[in-house]
DNA sequence: ATGAAAGCGCTAACAA
DNA sequence: TTGTTAGCGCTTTCAT
């Protein structure tokens, strides 16, 4: 009476063949006699024998598993685009093991221990920061970026496209009447706060209007940064109609902060956000905002991985998805401006 | 010139040592001489080499790995409860495997794979259903249920402590002056809203207060629930003062459509939530609601994983945590009632 | 303090 | 079609 659990010889002794045979079965190879198969199935069935994902990993030398590492586990975006890369995964019969890195010290632990200990097969980094943590990172080790598109041209990514959402939003504002926009980012130290930046001064330009520092206001995606963000410009006098968040979370803080003011959205000042986040459309009023489909990101990031660990033909290096403008009740066309 | 990663006998080679002292060496095992230890360091640096995880792994007969299986992984609570365990794990040196599991299905596969194959040292399960679902968790394999605790008396869990939670809620609204207290639940097939709903029915008796039907929701986390619930109840024409949602998603679609009714909240109707998500305190009104420590959850789940793993005494197996009580302005004390 | 030998449970290459 | 022989890269046990 052994007390571990069965091995593949144990199987192979009861079904009287070799423990080769019955590597065929359940790798499901062919050249194996159906008649052969049903023996070696019954004595697994029998012993209820479950083949060793380690001994698997080892003598094949891959883990068919992937890591991704994100800043963290909680925000809607990131958790979004993690539960598309998982299932996607899933399908593939690979599964995903998400950490955060908060700091460079604890991303590069992490990458140590899962690439260069070779813990996964392939590494996907949401919103990754272009410093020296890649360092790392083995040579040829499969990498994927999301959220943020590598200036190392040669590092895979998968990100919105940054610039054309906040161009777009900003021209549906501009085109809904108004003059005076004003723009909440992200951390500026982040290449998609940058790149939001960069569509909004663009739609600006292109309709002869001027960037005015006083209207641009470094957030941290939080909603308390978008209440923040009023309470300065409440203060300091000068009031946009019109104010481009970069993420919806921003924009909630910016809806009650101008509620607190006893001032109306979109009658005094419209908001539109990014994301389309669940409650959106329960905000006070419903946020208008350009959604983007954060699961298919997550998808096309594994998908992106795939080619690259199975070494198939490698068409784009870098896929950039769109967003849709989604019109609630937080922006209005206006003429009275 | 090997064109693959150097093991551990490449590094014995050059260090002119046996592999055994190099394996010393990387796992900080006491006998080894300072000097055999920097030659061998020495080695590993100039190799560059980095230990298996998986010939590790191979060899210990442990993967250093916990699974965590959650309904999806972009509901806060639940994101919050695995990033608490993930951080958590990391902190003691293991990794988080975590994967959704929508249908007992693909359940099913996730526990042959995770747990049969042994790819994991433990399995944390959060929202457990009490079904035919563990059939296949191997005997004694190490498991703990969050957010809902077991049935089975021997399967260890970890949750907040739902009936006290629901009994605080709705106490406080009678507190407040309400006789009538409506609920919206979670979908009773779960513990949770089952736990939660007792809660409620015993604040009401204890305060010789009927439950009336008419006045308990079923709904499914969401904010659209929430908002049915009040279409539902405004064409009834039956209004209660009060409205206890079992979480604040759907609480929020109950503010949003209370105020599509233009009546107004909590003058008309006060509304308490449970879990104090980021966003409670941002809705109009902010949301007063039953706060859950969820990082917290997951941690300690994580730390009863370890116990049983290592198989320390293990003194309490079921850990309920409190809420606590967090008042903001979608409630009030009234008298006029 | 160090080394040699055995084995973890499988897959892959080759033989029969 | 099936079996035999080698590893995969470590850790563990037992010698020395």
């Amino acid at each position: 009476m052994k007390s571990s659990r069965p091995t593949i010889r144990d199987v192979a002794r009861l079904a009287g063949v070799s423990h080769q045979t019955v590597s065929r079965v359940i790798n499901k190879n062919a050249g194996v006699t159906p008649e052969t198969r049903e023996i070696v199935e019954a004595a697994i069935l029998e012993l209820n024998y479950h083949p060793s994902a380690i001994a698997r990993s080892m003598a094949r030398g891959e883990t068919r598993t992937l890591a991704c590492i994100s800043p963290n586990l909680t925000d809607y975006t990131f958790a979004s685009i993690i539960e598309g890369a998982e299932s996607e995964a899933r399908s593939q019969g690979y599964f995903m093991l998400s950490s955060s890195a908060a700091d460079p010290k604890s991303f590069g632990e992490l990458v140590e221990e899962l690439a260069g200990h070779r813990r996964v097969d392939g590494l996907i980094v949401i919103n990754p920061y272009m410093d020296e943590r890649y360092t790392h990172i083995p040579k040829n080790f499969p990498l994927v970026f999301v959220g943020a598109y590598s200036h190392d041209e040669k590092i895979c990514s998968v990100s919105l496209d940054d610039v054309q959402v906040a161009y777009d939003a900003t021209s549906y504002l501009l085109a809904c009447g108004h003059k005076k926009v004003a723009m909440l980012t992200g951390p500026m130290e982040e290449d998609c706060s940058r790149d939001r930046s960069e569509g909004y001064r663009r739609a600006l330009q292109e309709n002869s209007l001027p960037v005015v520092d006083a209207f641009v206001f470094e957030g941290d995606w939080t909603a308390t940064s978008g209440q923040k963000m009023i309470q300065a410009l409440a203060h300091s006098g000068e009031m946009p109609s019109a104010i481009f968040a970069q993420n919806d979370r921003m924009a909630m803080g910016v809806l009650r902060a101008v509620r607190d003011l006893n001032l109306n959205v979109p009658d005094d000042i419209a908001v539109i956000g990014v994301d389309d986040m669940p409650l959106s459309s329960y905000f006070d009023p419903p946020l208008s905002t350009m959604r983007q489909d954060m699961p298919l990101i997550g998808q096309e990031a594994v998908r992106m991985m795939f080619n690259i660990i199975k070494k198939k033909k490698q068409p784009e290096r870098h896929l950039k998805l769109p967003a849709e403008l989604v019109v609630r009740q937080s922006t209005k066309v206006t003429d009275t401006l």
